[in-house]
DNA sequence: CATTTACCTACCTTTCCGATAGGTATATTA
DNA sequence: TAATATACCTATCGGAAAGGTAGGTAAATG
């Protein structure tokens, strides 16, 4: 399932392209507008940062702003930065130890195959489909 | 997302379907050869029994069987019985209540696009699959 | 210098997953 | 008929994680 990390990064992302003119969007005022904790926000977006995904200017007349077109952005590269996990099942997590009964599952290759149509699907679409 | 309850189901239909030769099958061996707690797939089972997707048997000799053919068994169907929840975000789950920002939401048709490939992935695998 | 913003870190509360536990009902076999 | 083996039922529980709150610091602007 999804959490509400990734799901409130697309909106913010979403919100940001709306709002972007031509100067900075302060999360304040994504938070009022979306109705979302300030707080909460703010610890969602550091990761979005630190790709290079947004730039945060600091200071009176701050905010962020996206890096580039909409069109440019994949959904899943979005959900893969803010999301803890995105894998349908633990053994195919990150950092997941090698499950001792990998050998004789019958079912890894199934679950392989579902993450694959997850993550084609969620690259499939950018933030532009979302505008 | 997946959680133990659909992970296991599997295992158990798939265990059934390997070694029911003409017999029932206890669950207590599934158990054994699985490396599964008894207790906790006693109460993963119910659902199954109660759609009619195995039988079972008490008493002496007694156990579960399969209903049909592996073949006729879609995956996507076994998860969504003993699954609680396979919508990618709850405002998409059973019974969730009407999200108050519906109208106003751009990501509602994005995840519901999701949720559609997700289920045709399962749908598109029987349990013949697994064996 | 005052204000506004991003940025950082600790903590907390509730939910729920993944089980454990103890029992009852029902059928078979000796 | 007694003993046994099974399915079936219900309550409880510990730990982890989600989802958020809170309080601060750093940097830039007017």
């Amino acid at each position: 399932m999804i959490s509400t990390r990734g799901r409130y990064a697309l909106r913010v992302m979403a919100d940001i392209a709306s709002n972007q003119e031509d100067g900075y969007v302060p999360m304040k005022d994504v938070a009022k507008r979306q109705g979302l904790s300030l707080k909460y926000l703010e610890q969602i977006i550091p990761p979005l940062t630190k790709n290079g995904m947004i730039v945060g200017v600091q200071g009176k007349g701050g905010g962020y702003r996206l890096t580039k077109k909409p069109k440019d952005y994949r959904i899943g590269d979005i959900l893969r930065l803010t999301e803890k996990e995105l894998a349908p099942v633990g053994c195919l997590a990150k950092g997941a130890p090698v499950c001792e009964r990998r050998p004789q599952c019958k079912t890894i290759g199934f679950w392989e195959g579902l993450n694959d149509a997850v993550n084609d699907y969620l690259d499939s679409k950018t933030l532009e489909d979302l505008l």
